[in-house]
DNA sequence: TCTATGATTTAGAATTAGTCTAAATCTACA
DNA sequence: TGTAGATTTAGACTAATTCTAAATCATAGA
């Protein structure tokens, strides 16, 4: 009785299959998909099972431990960068860089203001031909 | 001969079933599914396929007609709004909304600059909660 | 230490989104 | 008309994600 959706007074939390899923996130210089992360994680953990990933990913996203990010296609990518940033993602092959945009706070509060939303987060998204597709 | 890929000296293009999937787009206040798009689109043709909802989609969003916006849920919503604009999800009730920021374009120069990109397009979401949930 | 309880994991089934294929249709045009 | 290329259709297929039920685990209290 008493307990709300957000209790933290019970249970384990930060488990060997989450830690794992999140080491796996946070060395990973890309943007890893859930079944690279299951695969990656199940070499730690070989008893591992996709739906653990999947709970995991759950877990983690809800502790702020990673973000999810996602495309148009359908699968979803995890990023274990925790401080602001914003995505640039590249027309022509699809790469996915990280770069930060130091006018962030401004940003958020004049779309705050726009969209009369209380603001938590803001995340921009460039989409344009990166450095190596450029010169072809 | 001499055919690109982007050839568009032959076909009818904006087909009956192309058309039939704009119009809903653009009827709609919200941001519809595929399905959405698909259910809605088969009261007017009734023999439309899901696949042909696939493919209006993807020459729509080529024609620059449509918007792709995905959250990650896997299943892209659309838009039917041209104009650039940004958008605002509610964190609690997942109400998306349109909005417009409107130093966008000084916005795409500086992601453009810290990214090194060729700049094409920006978009920003603001994640947080909108006024009706606000009042609880 | 034992045990009850709730949290977590597991395997696999089920669901859902999206793509592919091949045959049928359609359109424009020679 | 005849042909070529574009488009649509139905349905199979694949991949992503969620669900379910049983097994396991960790913790707190007896």
């Amino acid at each position: 009785m008493g307990k709300t959706e957000t209790d933290n007074t019970t249970g384990q939390r930060l488990t060997p299959q989450r830690e794992a899923v999140l080491q796996v996130i946070r060395e990973r210089e890309d943007h890893p998909t859930a079944s690279d992360i299951f695969e990656a994680a199940k070499r730690r953990l070989p008893s591992l099972s996709y739906a653990t990933v999947y709970n995991s990913l759950k877990y983690l996203r809800e502790a702020g431990l990673v973000r999810e990010i996602s495309f148009g296609d359908c699968a979803s990518r995890y990023d274990g960068v925790i401080d602001r940033h914003d995505h640039a993602i590249c027309s022509v092959c699809g790469k996915l860089v990280d770069f930060d945009l130091p006018e962030a706070g401004e940003l958020m509060r004049a779309a705050a203001r726009m969209s009369h939303f209380k603001a938590e987060s803001v995340h921009l998204t460039l989409t344009g031909i990166c450095p190596d597709c450029r010169e072809s």
